[in-house]
DNA sequence: AGACATACTACACCTGTCGTAGTACGTTTG
DNA sequence: CAAACGTACTACGACAGGTGTAGTATGTCT
């Protein structure tokens, strides 16, 4: 089975993570069952890259954390949320437009079937 | 101006030098101008970057180094050429698949517009 | 009660890229 | 003829993101 190298991805594990948060906070465990399903199980991102983009993007103000428990009732599991914030949405909405550009580029370098 | 991010390049930068030398033997400083003039000017490689590609993809057995003048007759300054090996043209042509991959994961957390 | 899923943290290591610097030869130009 | 510029590298240390390994702790299922 063919595997995506992590240096392809690189740069774009922040991307992914705060394309989830977009639509609603979320939460390491959560964020990561999501990427696998989006992707089709074809990408799975480690416990430790996804935490330690939540510890950068907070220190970039990418993001902003909260604990809150599972319930309303504040029973069960606490757990670390994550919500996006304006300057998070700006850096996605770059990066997205990065994307095309380097995309294009790369293209011209790979053979074509 | 929009700038290329390195670590999305992280893990092309050996394909692109490859497919430059899938078409003949070349040197540094010319597969650089190469890939700009590819690129359409949009992605200039590092000199730093470009050879120390050469010194881990020639560990690799990716490539083969030769030495030689740039006329037939040994005068003029002496380069360093590289020749593509088989098991370079194969990685090549796994990273191209992979790239497939790569692109449809990456794509399916990107804004459509 | 024990296994398994959830929800993390800590830490050291690796790899590729990059900044900076320096060397040296060849060619063009004032 | 000298200076500037283009070509063709090498050395070295820093840095950032990703990863393996390990450990902790609580909740849920059987």
């Amino acid at each position: 089975m063919l595997e995506i190298s992590s240096d392809v991805i690189r740069g774009y594990n922040d991307t992914m993570i705060l394309s989830i948060l977009l639509k609603e906070p979320s939460y390491g465990y959560e964020i990561s069952k999501q990427i696998k399903t989006i992707s089709d199980g074809k990408y799975v991102i480690k416990e430790t890259t996804l935490y330690s983009a939540f510890t950068r993007m907070e220190k970039n103000e990418y993001i902003e954390s909260f604990v809150a428990s599972q319930d309303m009732s504040g029973n069960g599991k606490k757990r670390t949320y994550y919500r996006i914030t304006d300057k998070g949405k700006e850096y996605y909405h770059n990066k997205c437009e990065e994307w095309e550009l380097t995309k294009d580029v790369i293209e011209k370098f790979i053979e074509s079937n």
